[in-house]
DNA sequence: GTCTATAATGTGATAGAC
DNA sequence: GTCTATCACATTATAGAC
């Protein structure tokens, strides 16, 4: 059944581990084939450079950290309340399945070297500018049916990523220096807030 | 008045921009020197290695990320809703000065070499401790007065650093790929934020 | 304290045999 | 396609003159 990948697939899964773990600068090549099993000069072979064989990368590492939940918010058959505890519930569980995307894809955009920026945007330009719209749309429909506040589309839409993606980013901090939590204790926090996240943010908008 | 500072001075000023635009491993020893004025060798007669070097900034870089506003919250003059209000007002107005600070610790912070954690727990564990249990109390006596609803110090504490921090780390997505804003635009958004969080934290947590 | 020069090593990338 | 050997250069760190 399982049979052993093709060298390029094993040289990307390496790529994928060792550029997450460490990011572009703390990378070293020979890392990567080590990983792989092979050696230096096949990586180049394949890939020609570090920065092309990263790009690969993080075009993946993009499509993790913004997956395909725009659906939900598409889904007319939910009320406004269910999209939001469906996005929050999957999103989290989604990131908790490789927790360090959210960390590794804003530390590198945030070096701004190259054109990740770019590459973010054209892949996920479209979608984001529909989700956003719709979402738009519904917080007028809501607001004027008088069930929630009036909240900006960009207040929203931040203070729900917010609260989805931090616990990830600072996953070391909140571990260790605040809440002396063990790994187990780290995971079922995050287990906890799937179902908690969207209770608060429904909180924070219902009107009274 | 504005004297020439003495070369520890200048090197640690330069260090400090340097390593929170390129993280460590990004960092070459060579633009330090270059940004302070003096050459190489200097650098390892003032500090020894760049690893000493790194450790004296990112100690400075943790106190501008997790600032002294432990008062606000001991201060028994303000309601509890002050004090949340108080907090994000200021703790984002003080983000908002050094807006990279956040991104940079949490990134080095998740590599994890070394014994950044341990700097950081020794620095900020005992008052961070502090804090923890004095929001507790004060959870259980709202809630007891029947003003908020029952909600974890993990899950507040938590959710009030991910709104008031996650935007900071965020800056790159938010600005282009999502809201395709200019430097301007996302500097009003983040104003709005100082007296819009701490609203949105108690709406959500306020017994209806 | 500050400089120039250089050591010692690491690292991305390529040449060329098989 | 895959390997070994190696180039060319970058980078931390030190030695030693002034």
């Amino acid at each position: 059944m399982t049979q052993t990948p093709d060298t390029e697939t094993k040289i990307l899964e390496a790529a994928y581990e060792v550029f997450i773990e460490n990011g572009f600068d703390g990378t070293r090549m020979q890392q990567i084939a080590d990983k792989a099993g092979i050696n230096k000069a096949l990586l180049h072979y394949y890939f020609r450079s570090k920065q092309l064989l990263f790009n690969k990368i993080f075009v993946n590492a993009i499509s993790k950290f913004i997956p395909n939940l725009i659906s939900i918010f598409m889904n007319s058959e939910l009320s406004f309340f269910d999209k939001i505890r469906q996005f929050t519930y999957q999103y989290i569980d989604i990131l908790s399945k490789e927790p360090f995307i959210p960390i590794f894809v804003l530390s590198e955009l945030s070096r701004n070297q190259n054109n990740l920026l770019d590459n973010f945007s054209k892949t996920l330009g479209q979608p984001v500018k529909i989700v956003k719209e719709t979402i738009k749309e519904e917080l007028q429909n809501e607001y004027e049916k008088g069930n929630i506040i009036k909240i900006d589309i960009e207040s929203f839409m931040i203070n729900m990523l917010s609260l989805c993606i931090f616990p990830f980013v600072a996953k070391p901090i909140i571990k260790i220096a605040i809440f002396n939590m063990n790994e187990e204790a780290y995971d079922k926090f995050i287990e906890k807030r799937k179902k908690e996240v969207g209770e608060f943010i429904i909180n924070s908008i219902k009107t009274k």
